[in-house]
DNA sequence: TATTAACGTTAACAACTATTTAAATTTATA
DNA sequence: TATAAATTTAAATAGTTGTTAACGTTAATA
């Protein structure tokens, strides 16, 4: 088991229940904390924000579906997973605990290995939510926007930003030739006015960097970023 | 059974379900490759970019829905479909698999000749969105725009701009004849003057390297290409 | 088959475009 | 502010692509 740093909170009326699903989630490197109402879970969420909560809906003092509506409430939990579990033929829709802002609904009684996974792929979409939208994977070549940074083959750049806008704009379409225009309007804005051999040197700086081989001259058009055997 | 050029991965850690996918769609002249769990996909979708992936969902190593997150984040397979194929009664929840960029969802078994449905009302979808780019196919020759690269018969040429923007439109009207001076007018440009051997010469660098007997002369008009068994 | 107009071929060279290097300038940073 | 880093410019060089001119070939037709 290796310690994943990831904060479960396991809210549950029921003490067997808390303690199976402890067992297995604890054996997968979480961290977990409990609680057994909603009042208490919210509780426990305030002294540390949790990536997810497991929660029963049917629970004395405060049920499930409020808890969650009022966790939502409160942008610290955002980002939190909430995933309900409930005994089947209770009478509390999906809908309802849908609406109230849950990601997930589980019936009871559920197989450990099934919790596991399902866990696992919604802390996935977490950790994907984290990544998205500023790193950019082509094969080995990791272009991160928020570090400013470039792994490529497992070693780590930190490129000047020129060349760091290049690269992103060529890699984020490989295989496709970016024209020289469009390269100059993206990189340094319609407004700026600079001459025209600024593009080559930049290219230069990056085959020098990353490897020739990558960046494909198209005479007359512009540039295109090559993926090979990455 | 026509080969359509269009290719299909196939991940499954079954080899009996993958033999029986395999059958069929190679049926249909589709190219077929294998993986047998969601690692060795990402291998060999990085071979060669797929046109689909139908992927199991439970697999050792890594599984579908992973794999199908990884691929999401490489530009390369922003355009690939992908399939999941799932046993009916597996508990990972679809919503897990289209967070992670699926574009269908198969509960396995399967019939064939649905799966053979499902997988060409995909790739319909697939030809709707490339015609929008700018991209060309005669048989054989495709020429891409884009990546300004033309690819015959398996073989990738990149042409000089003239000798591609030439081929790009006669090929646009195959069997059509383009005059003399509707090519000038729309290769040069109206103002440019150029001699008269001039599109000669270009047309005879475009037969040797496409090949003779696709451009054929028609005496006092212009040049067509012909397509002929392509 | 002689004629001719149109196209084909070749090689030289002109024009264009990119590469490289170094130095100048600007910008960021200690 | 001094220093380093990044960016841009300039200029020499290299390489590719495009054009032309001269001559060869072809095919239609008288």
């Amino acid at each position: 088991m290796k310690k994943t740093g990831i904060r479960i909170l396991l809210v549950d009326d029921d003490p067997d229940v808390i303690e199976i699903i402890r067992f297995n989630l604890h054996q997968e490197g979480y961290s977990i904390s409990t609680a057994s109402d909603g009042e208490k879970a919210i509780e426990e969420a305030d002294r540390e924000v949790p990536h997810l909560i497991i929660m029963d809906v049917m629970m004395p003092n405060m049920d499930g579906i409020e808890a969650c509506g009022l966790l939502r409430k409160d942008p610290r939990f955002k980002e939190t997973i909430i995933m309900f579990l409930t005994a089947r033929g209770e009478d509390y829709s999906q809908v309802a605990a849908f609406d109230a802002g849950a990601d997930d609904y589980v019936t009871k009684p559920v197989k450990p290995k099934i919790l596991v996974s399902k866990v696992k792929a919604l802390l996935r979409r977490l950790r994907d939510e984290d990544k998205n939208e500023e790193k950019l994977q082509i094969g080995k070549l990791i272009i991160d926007r928020e570090e400013y940074q470039v792994t490529f083959d497992g070693k780590v750049f930190s490129l000047p930003r020129k060349e760091f806008e290049l690269l992103f704009l060529l890699a984020s379409k490989p295989g496709k030739v970016i024209k020289r225009e469009k390269i100059m309007e993206i990189v340094w804005g319609s407004e700026v006015v600079v001459g025209d051999r600024t593009i080559d040197v930049h290219i230069r700086k990056l085959r020098e960097k990353i490897g020739d081989k990558y960046f494909k001259t198209v005479k007359g058009v512009g540039y295109k970023f090559v993926p090979l055997n990455l």
